[in-house]
DNA sequence: GTTAGCACTCTCCACCGTAGAGTGCTAACC
DNA sequence: GGTTAGCACTCTACGGTGGAGAGTGCTAAC
């Protein structure tokens, strides 16, 4: 059979499907390009090598599977990749003991999303042998819940400042207010605070702090001390994405496709410089379910060694976070996303118990 | 000249320490054996190749040296780093440009000791071009300065508890109280407590919770409440280590030493399982001042091929913590404590003005 | 004690040549 | 027409070989 015109992705027929799943399930767990006798060896495809290697010619000149040389096996392109996530693989639910497990790990830890989004990670990382990545959630509009002045010295302070999602802000103010400032006058502050701003966001907490007198000393105290709230929450609000915490990274490193350790370099000055997964969170929380990331896609070419599966949690209105695995691409994206929609539906659950 | 035998580091003449220094500062730049004919050209040693290969000769007799294989230069052995660090170098103090620079990043970021070891990790890794490591300040007995509670729901509330040396810890607490819990009564919960157990560390706040009366419906809540606070203080001075926080890693990968993944492999995991580094912590806060480990000093086996420079930072009465650089073995010695020393210095002086 | 000279050793590298794997093509087959 | 067996072909991986080069240790002279 001759080689045929490649064609742009059309549909493939089932069987030419099935050989594409087989060569890419063999390829993710060998890690060694896969050949005709080995495909049929292994997987009841029904017909002979020659077949399966004029097959494996059409796959190629569709794009979807090469060559390193001459005479090795294919291996998947990211493209192929793509194609097999996008319409052959299903995602492989977590098997029920493993869901019990992770459910019994986090009624373990403190109660606290804090808490959860490290162990997501932890989780995730274990479970799919990759490196689970996972964020706070993050609001778009914080609200304030709760704020506390304490004394540090005669002219500091202390601001402790709780959201109404979660988080937790700290910062020093410093108050030129003639006399000394002791502890009773910053619970006064704070209590004009709490009422005025109290279950507010930064914008709408503005127009709050203006009607406070400048001629009484505890109200332009807390004028002062009310500004730099508001400056603390903008800057929240502002800041793309909080921070990414990853586990797991040495299971990546195993992978044979990092042996020399400059495609390892890669990856991880990617993960340091955190621009580049900021933005995906942010479309990730976008979609609002879970989104693969392969190889190349990554624009930036620091990442095109490896796949990311992230999936957004938290309540959309409120606070959102990301939690995902990020793996070689030649990695089990079946058990990956199954394992992912299981770890960010448990964060959602948790999150809403939170908020009842 | 006859092979000398080896003796137990007895004190060397003052050119063989010089050729031992020559040796590795040649090394510490070039990363490739040392031969005797690079020692006469670029170092003005005032003898022949000769005369030189005799003295290598006799250090590596005494373990201070060593060949990879016959006709290969030199390359310094742990203990001649050893005997260098010890004996040698003197600590190079950080250039004045660069001692203002660094404290004007200091006074970029927030007044804050959460902040400073972040950017203490920072400015030691692009300093020394190694990874910078850096554990907040943490007591032996921490303080509470502060107990705030807010209402989440009529059943649970969020407890903040702020410690006098910084740290602010949360968790939440659900209380079983009859009728539903408000937040009226969750502020006079907290009022009780904080004029009980300001300012006491765990041990002394003790006995202040006993007398109050399980029969009032807010001294019985503040009772059960100051229960978790003390439970939550205890784990705190319990942990050993809070958090290493490291920045700079890459700086380690490209170290031509770590061009097989496996070394590299070792490095991480060993940063990642902790316990070593709390241990080291703790002797380093200990000892007081920069201290040094080099290769397979450091027992686990995972980190013989690096060294770490560290230095504690705080008040030795109230917190402790740590800052220092990892590096390869084959790494700038003397710039590496001097940076660190200033750092640490640096770290001392914020400090006591948060207590000033 | 220092030095020049020299034989010696060992790595590094480039260059084979073979074994083996897997392909693409062709011709026969159902 | 699709499928299959057969076969020539291509390319890597691997082990061995040999020369160049670097650096040593030893010896004999200074």
């Amino acid at each position: 059979m001759a080689r045929r015109n490649r064609r742009p992705l059309g549909p493939l027929d089932l069987r030419t499907q099935a050989i594409l799943r087989a060569v890419i399930e063999e390829y993710v767990t060998t890690a060694t390009p896969v050949g005709s006798l080995v495909l049929v060896e292994r997987y009841r495809l029904g017909v002979s090598s020659a077949t399966v290697r004029s097959i494996l010619a059409e796959l190629e000149a569709n794009g979807l599977l090469t060559h390193p040389y001459t005479s090795a096996g294919r291996i998947p392109t990211d493209a192929g990749y793509r194609f097999y996530v996008e319409s052959i693989v299903e995602a492989v639910p977590l098997p029920a003991v493993e869901q019990l497990m992770i459910r019994h790990q986090f009624g373990q830890v403190e109660f606290a999303s804090e808490h959860w989004f490290r162990l997501a990670a932890t989780t995730l990382a274990s479970m799919t042998r990759s490196a689970g990545l996972a964020t706070p959630a993050k609001p778009r509009d914080a609200h304030i819940r709760r704020i506390d002045l304490v004394a540090i010295n005669e002219r500091m302070a202390s601001l402790i400042l709780v959201l109404r999602e979660g988080a937790i802000k700290q910062a020093l103010v410093t108050l030129e207010a003639g006399e000394p400032i002791d502890q009773p006058t910053l619970n006064a502050v704070a209590a004009i605070l709490n009422e005025r701003l109290g279950n507010q966001t930064a914008s709408r907490a503005e127009a709050r702090l203006s009607s406070l007198r400048e001629d009484d000393r505890v109200q332009g105290l807390a004028r002062r001390v009310g500004e730099r709230v508001l400056k603390v929450v903008r800057e929240y609000d502002a800041a793309a994405i909080e921070e990414v915490f990853s586990d797991g990274l040495l299971n990546v490193m195993e992978a044979p496709e990092f042996a020399q350790s400059d495609k390892l370099r890669r990856v991880f000055s990617a993960l340091e410089n955190r621009t580049y997964l900021g933005q995906l969170v942010g479309s990730v929380a976008g979609a609002g379910r879970v989104q693969v990331y392969i190889g190349h896609e990554n624009q930036p070419f620091d990442m095109r060694d490896v796949s990311l599966v992230l999936a957004p949690y938290g309540r959309p209105g409120h606070a959102i976070g990301v939690v995902g695995v990020l793996g070689p691409t030649r990695m089990s994206y079946s058990q990956a996303i199954g394992t992912v929609r299981f770890v960010s539906g448990l964060m959602n659950e948790l999150v809403d118990h939170l908020y009842a």
